[in-house]
DNA sequence: CTACCTCGCCCGCAAATGCGTGATTGCCGG
DNA sequence: CCGGCAATCACGCATTTGCGGGCGAGGTAG
């Protein structure tokens, strides 16, 4: 069913309506508690070809239950700012009963706490409720090939913080010699371990550790390889 | 430009093709070593009203040659995988000149270390070469809009990243006290201060520490504090 | 050619650490 | 009511660390 290999999928998708696997229908759990919102999607995805909304419910406890009672589904569209049980902690359980379960965010939160939680909850997409009903439909084709549908904003969002993450690989100069010790105290070895894996006397490897101090700013080994890893420069 | 509320640039786009700001034309740079590639990409952006492809060449070099001599461009659509400099090295280039330039790595490289470092380099942008040509248009717009148009593959890719960094945290169990304890180490406080800190003796301070090694399974004080880190159980 | 830096090497000592082996207290659940 | 557990405190001791000194070789830039 995950496909991983069809870039074509859009192309499809715009040139006509339903390219969807025919082997089977994709069933759909909707969690929504706004009832115009939650008719709107179910009808939308009950009306496209190879879809269907099995199950629409308005709280998170409802679809926790029907995981118990029912048949559980392929892709679970679910709100975040729910009453009750949030959404968040929602993705949690539901992925820590069916994991198979591919969960997408529709949410009108856009801040980069909020995703960042959901995606570590394990959410496979993310889509703002302002979102065209074509681009929700889009996106349930988008997870069944394996990938994951963001909104643009939201990817921007992402981009953010993982470059926020890993850029400010603060350089302190530090030599190959050092790295590479540095390396093995990360690993918790001893100077006099470390002396005797990289061939060398003990006192070079404590000069090296002087030296990475005073590059580092540190005073201690634990608050070196704290540094090195929050740092990355490792 | 980045209007940052136009949820409904999709319809726009799909419904009728030109609906980019009028107000000027967006100069797009594509750098690209296959000749025909770069070519259609060339001849599909300059189609576009609103679009105008000011330079296309086959390497890094020749980009940031031209960022000396000619006006920036909007956009950039970069290869990662060029002869001479690589892309990545080369987004960093460009960024760090003119870090105004949105980039868009465009790639058949889908493998999560290349994208991370792209992201980390500055990129606003992944898609794959084999995307259709409508949806490189379409990302276009997307940036111009504030947002980040990342293939849908490529976007799951980024999530698990995320989820794999943020998910597994480790539970050791941990007491508050020797978390408490844990805090301290990664600040590189040695004991006799952290028994000051918490208002504890020497000796309690002594015996958390050795419990938090029993329940890590490490020996050593920096193995301790970088296993904190790397599991995230601070 | 000299000044400077990095890397490797060495001595010595006060301080901190890791670990074995204890004990006492308060709290929870069976 | 008692066993289990986290938290507290305690002593001793072999190692390890952090840091104060100092020395020489190679490279490079003035």
């Amino acid at each position: 069913m995950i496909a991983g290999d069809r870039p074509f999928g859009y192309i499809e998708l715009m040139s006509e309506n339903p390219p969807y696997p025919a082997d089977h229908t994709v069933y759909v759990w909707l969690v929504e508690d706004n009832e115009r919102f939650r008719n709107n999607i179910r009808d939308l995805v009950n009306e496209t070809a190879g879809l269907a909304c099995s199950l629409a419910v308005s709280s998170c406890e409802e679809a926790l239950a029907g995981l118990s009672s029912e048949a559980a589904p392929d892709i679970l569209l679910m709100d975040i700012g729910l009453p009750g049980l949030d959404g968040i902690e929602g993705i949690r359980q539901v992925k820590s009963i069916a994991p198979s379960i591919q969960v997408i965010m529709l949410t009108v939160f856009d801040d980069s706490d909020k995703i960042f939680q959901a995606i570590c909850a394990g959410a496979s997409g993310y889509l703002l409720k302002s979102a065209p009903p074509d681009e929700i439909i889009r996106s349930l084709t988008d997870i069944l090939e394996g990938g994951a549908p963001i909104n643009a904003q939201i990817a921007r969002k992402l981009l953010d913080m993982f470059a926020a993450m890993g850029a400010p690989k603060g350089n302190y100069e530090i030599t190959n010699a050092e790295k590479e010790i540095l390396h093995r105290l990360v690993e918790g070895n001893p100077k006099k371990q470390i002396a005797h894996d990289l061939g060398v006397s003990f006192h070079t490897v404590d000069t090296h550790l002087r030296n990475i101090y005073t590059k580092l700013h540190v005073h201690s080994r634990s608050e070196a390889v704290a540094k090195a890893l929050k740092e990355r420069l490792l």
